[in-house]
DNA sequence: CCTCCTCGGTGAAACGTTTCACGGGTACTT
DNA sequence: AAGTACCCGTGAAACGTTTCACCGAGGAGG
């Protein structure tokens, strides 16, 4: 339906070449012909075709981020920020969903390289993606996002889960508390742990030999938060902890409710702090500490890496780049 | 880097031709032959290009998407939707963020329309998109989601705003309330005003000339909803209303907190109701009734309708799909 | 006048598919 | 045995670009 590079050039009246002249290297093409061309182009409204120029060039113009979940605020921000920087070198992003779900991933891939994407970047839904491999081996680089930390024969981007549990329990223990909690689970998500694994590092690094008991969950999800708060609500004054540290901003907003819900202060009973710092953290009933992650930072970072090894010159060395979170302390942890 | 179909069809000793029969009408050609090529394609690892294959049929497999906000939820799970449909039809979707940007969307369309999409489904930045009209003209046929509810020169989808707020403000006069508050803004956003006039219709049809008071806020954001819960708080206890419908969840679950945070009991002191039914809404410290939208249903049906055009045997005729929303009473706003 | 350059433009090849008219075999019919 | 129908497979054209070798005109320098 559109017109083609042909019919503009019999239009204006000049060869293909000189059409594509004026469109790719302009200042090739005299003044007064492209003039004419541009205004041939306008009235045939033309449209380039990008399949075409894909295939003449042998690649395309777009890079594939496939994530776990779009309706994640984790992954939008993320989006965010590999769009900024995909825009930066005039590429165009793919943005695809694997819903957790191996065969969608897969299915995924597959269109991807397909389409000849310069690159992709991507949350593996398991450790290991058989369709991933081959694709780096055919020229096609990836770059891990939040995943596959040790891996030194690829660029990933993550950021430091142990950090961000340390962080959070050196700043409960800073305020002296003692008697210390943490809620999150299930302990096989490797950010639970890791965040568990800080924690343990913080309270190790102080005297007093502080008091560590874990409340292991099913979910990170408002109902086990409240769960949690329920348990340590019924716990006697001298048994309960005086701080807890939530594996997630859910879990601690469940627990912040049922503790409000049964009468216990925040954070004069019971000291809070979260992760995630999502939108609604600093807007729940008492506003709550939490660890923040830089996500649109490392989108940025990640299709930064990407773009690097795209233009590789021959020097490019894979890079595992780790950010760390920051501690954003609010009322719910706050000593008034 | 990849092999292309002629390598693959000397390495199995056939002619092009072939090759592309076995990708595309495998029945035509013998099972020996067949295996052979299969393997072939095997060995080589080979890929199909995606963009050989646009160019010469002179359109693509993909769908745009262009939301206005990717990190919002509610996009989101229309995106879902859209993608469930698109599955159905062998279509990819290309999803794009306009982030509110006109410039933004504008590259967005230039990109979808150079990469010869079949079709587009938006919600546009603002009412006339100056880059959408041609594009139709041009023969790239596209649904407006939840936008333009007049136009019948195009297909859309979009859900009953004013039947909403009817549904809230009928459950609440119901409940026996007659002093309502409606709080929401600007009022300039159509879902806004929708929502509030529908909330006029439903006292309009009640006996008892119930009254109804309108705090207009600047924002749909949880600050504004604490606002408009102080100055419900403050008003002495004979003027206050016994019920409040909310435009939006995040206004109501800061209002939550307000009356709880003094001591105003919900809902015997003063009903909610909120508006889109977040995951947060159910999850709140009072779980939180509020008029739910279809969205993933709304992306399915949208997507259904492009596909309707895309395939157009003549009889296509633009159609504008409506959905209800659906009231889920919670216990804010129940009678106990 | 001849040579050499530069400028502006031309025309064709190539990218990897799909499609389609065609043809060589084989087997069946008469 | 000739005609016919069908089955498999071939080869070339076409899709819309980009790129590159080439060419003609005009001007400068000798």
């Amino acid at each position: 339906m559109a017109a083609s590079i042909s019919e503009v050039a019999k239009h204006a009246g000049v060869s293909v070449g000189t059409v594509s002249n004026v469109l790719n290297r302009p200042q090739l093409v005299a003044p007064e012909t492209r003039a004419r061309v541009l205004r041939s182009i306008e009235s045939l409204d033309f449209v380039r075709n990008e399949s075409a120029r894909a295939l003449r060039a042998g690649r395309s113009r777009t890079i594939g981020l496939v994530v776990l979940d779009v309706a994640n605020p984790y992954f939008t921000d993320v989006a965010v920020g590999v769009e900024q920087v995909a825009d930066e070198h005039d590429m165009v992003v793919t943005l695809c969903n694997s819903a957790e779900d191996t065969a969608r991933e897969d299915r995924h891939l597959q269109h991807l390289e397909e389409q000849r994407v310069r690159g992709v970047l991507i949350t593996p839904v398991v450790e290991e993606t058989p369709r991933l491999e081959p694709m780096i081996a055919r020229g096609i680089p990836a770059v891990l996002v939040d995943r596959g930390s040790g891996q030194a024969s690829r660029c990933s981007v993550a950021v430091d889960d142990k950090l961000g549990g340390r962080l959070a329990a050196g700043h409960l223990l800073e305020q002296g508390h003692r008697r210390l909690a943490f809620v999150g689970g299930p302990m096989t998500i490797r950010q639970v742990s890791d965040r568990h694994e800080g924690m343990t590092m913080a309270m190790e690094a102080v005297n007093g030999s502080p008091r560590l008991r874990v409340l292991e969950q099913s979910s990170l999800s408002i109902p086990c938060g409240r769960k949690a708060g329920e348990e340590i609500a019924e716990m006697s004054e001298r048994q309960r902890p005086t701080a807890v540290f939530c594996a997630n901003d859910l879990l601690a907003i469940g627990l912040l409710q049922e503790m409000i819900r049964r009468g216990l202060r925040v954070p004069e009973d019971v000291a809070i702090v979260g992760y995630d710092d999502i939108e609604y953290a600093g807007a729940a009933a008492i506003p709550l500490s939490s660890v923040r992650q830089p996500r649109e930072q490392l989108g940025r970072a990640a299709a930064e890496l990407l773009i690097e090894e795209i233009n590789d010159d021959g020097t490019h060395r894979h890079r595992q780049v780790v950010f760390e979170p920051e501690l954003i302390v609010r009322e719910s942890s706050a000593t008034s």
